[in-house]
DNA sequence: ATGCCTCCTTGCGCCAGCGCAAAGACACGG
DNA sequence: CCGTGTCTTTGCGCTGGCGCAAGGAGGCAT
C-alpha cells in the first residue's frame, strides 16, 4: 500500500488538479479506488466504454492502438504522475486506446461520473483538463508531421530522446532509458520495422552515439542524436515581421529542393 | 452583411455552443466581432499568441503548418460552421497553425478572455469544448495510425473520400469536390508529393474511379474508392469477448504477415 | 550445465514512392 | 487571339526502407 501523503503527492503533480487547494485534494483522493496491475496486464482496453479517469500512481504503461489488420502501433509510454481516460468525463464514447503496464503499476481511478462532477464543482478542473488536451493535440500534431516530413532516422533519434529524457537514469558515460525496450517497440512508436530500427542502432552503437543491448539502450552522445533529430521545433513564425510570412514561405518553398 | 438569423444558426449548429439556450447564444452573439477574410488571406497566423476564438460563418479555409524547413502540411479544411482557437481561452499559449482563406470567409471573433468567461458563467460550454478537442484527438490519432500503416493510395482515396463528403455538391455521375485542389494541396494532405498524386489520379481516372481536371476532382465510383481505402476503423477490440483480447493480438500479430 | 525461448543482427533482393526534367493543358488578361 | 503563368502529366533513374531467412546471443528455468 501507498502512503496518503504521496498519493496526494501524485495528483497535487497532475495537471488536472493544478491549483486544487489540499482539502479539496483530500476529499478527491478519498473517493478515488486503488488497484495493482500486473506488468502484461492491461489498464484498459481499446473499445470498451470510457467509464473511468485514472491517474498512474505507480509504475509505467505503454499506450498503444490495435489496427483492423492486427497491426500495432505504439503511441506513447505514460509514468507515473500522469492520467489518462479524460474522455470518460464524457458520454457514450468508448477508449480509443488500449493501455498495458509495462511494470507493475498502481493506478487511481475515478468514476467517469465523478470526475465530470468535479468538473461542476471545481470549474478550473474543466479548464485544466482543456489545457491537457489541447496541448496533446499540439504535440499529437507535431508528431504527426514529423511523421509527413522526416525519415526513420530522425525519428527514431528523437524518439529516444524523448525515452531519455523521461525515463532515463544516468549511467557511466550516458543515460538508459529504463523501459524493457525491444527493436520492435521502437519500431511500433516511430513507424517503421524492427530490422530497420535494429540496423540503425547497429550503425549508432559503432560510431559511439548509443551503447545497445537485449531491451537496453544507453544514450552516450545526446547532443550527436540531436543533430541526427534536426530541429525538433515548427518555426516560430511570428518571431519574424508579420507581413513577411508569405513571402518567407515562398521563399522557403523556393529553397526547399533538397528533401535532405 | 449576414443575417443575424443565420449567425444564430451557425452558432447553434456549433458543438462548442450545444444546448445553450437561444437568449444566451444572442447574447454571446451580440458580443462577437465580424470579420471578412480575402481568399488566400491569413486568418489566425501560427506562432502568434492565440488572442481569439473564432467561427467560420461563411466561406472554407485552409488549416496549415509550416515546418522549420519550410515545408507545409496541410492539416485540415474548415467549412462554414466549424469553429477554430480553442486554444485562446487559455493563457499564454501560441497558435499551433495558420488558417489561410480559401474563399471569402466570414469570421466571427471572440477575444480568448471571452471565451474563457463563457466557461464560467455556462459551464456546458467547457465540456463541449473538452469533447471537441477529445474528438478532435481521436481523428488526430486514427490520422498517425493511417500514416504509419497505410499506404499512399489507401491515405489518398481515404482522403477524396471524406472531402467529397464535407464540400461534396452532387454532379451528373459523382461527387465533385467543390474546393480548388491542386495535386500539391491533395500532396500536403496525405503526406506525399505532387507527383504521386497525379500519377494515382490519372490511374483512377482510366478506372473510371474518378473523373480529373484541373484543380479538380470528381468521385465517380465512391464505392471503388472505399474498397481501396479499406476499413477505415480501428477494430472494435470489445467487441470480442473481453479476455480474449490478448490471444485475438497475438494472432493477428503472427497473421499480419504480408503487409498489403 | 543444459536447453529453451525470446530477442537481435545482417545479407540479400525488391519495390513503392521520390524527384527531376521536359512537355502538354488550361485559364486568364490584354 | 495570343502570350503568360500556373497546373498537370509522364518517362526515367534512383534509393530508403521493407521483409524474408538464417544464424547468433542473452537470459531464465529446470
Amino acid at each position: 500500500m501507498i502512503a496518503n501523503a504521496v498519493l496526494i503527492d501524485c495528483l497535487r503533480a497532475n495537471p488536472v488538479f493544478a491549483q486544487l487547494d489540499d482539502a479539496a485534494l483530500d476529499v478527491v483522493l478519498a473517493e478515488a479506488t486503488i488497484r495493482t496491475v500486473a506488468p502484461g496486464d492491461i489498464v484498459v482496453r481499446q473499445g470498451d466504454a470510457a467509464s473511468a479517469f485514472g491517474v498512474l500512481a505507480g509504475g509505467r504503461a505503454k499506450m498503444i492502438q490495435v489496427t483492423a489488420d492486427g497491426r500495432q502501433i505504439l503511441l506513447r509510454y505514460i509514468v507515473a504522475g500522469q492520467e489518462f481516460g479524460l474522455i470518460a468525463a464524457l458520454p457514450d464514447l468508448a477508449y480509443p486506446l488500449t493501455i498495458e503496464a509495462v511494470d507493475e503499476c498502481q493506478v487511481l481511478y475515478w468514476p467517469g461520473a465523478t470526475l465530470a462532477a468535479y468538473f461542476g464543482r471545481y470549474p478550473q478542473l474543466a479548464l485544466n483538463a482543456l489545457q491537457i488536451m489541447v496541448l496533446r493535440n499540439q504535440e499529437l500534431q507535431a508528431r504527426y508531421r514529423e511523421l509527413l516530413t522526416e525519415r526513420v532516422e530522425q525519428r527514431l533519434a528523437r524518439a529516444l530522446l524523448r525515452l531519455a529524457q523521461v525515463t532515463g537514469s544516468c549511467d557511466k558515460d550516458g543515460t538508459l532509458i529504463t523501459l524493457p525496450l525491444t527493436r520492435e517497440d521502437l519500431a511500433e512508436l516511430v513507424g517503421t520495422t524492427l530490422y530497420t530500427v535494429s540496423r540503425t542502432l547497429s550503425q549508432w552503437d559503432q560510431a559511439g552515439l548509443v551503447n545497445t543491448g537485449r531491451e537496453r539502450v544507453v544514450v552516450t552522445d545526446a547532443a550527436g542524436l540531436e543533430a541526427i533529430a534536426g530541429t525538433a521545433e515548427v518555426l516560430p513564425v511570428s518571431c519574424v515581421a508579420p507581413c513577411a510570412l508569405v513571402e518567407m514561405m515562398t521563399a522557403a518553398r523556393a529553397a526547399r529542393t533538397p528533401r535532405t
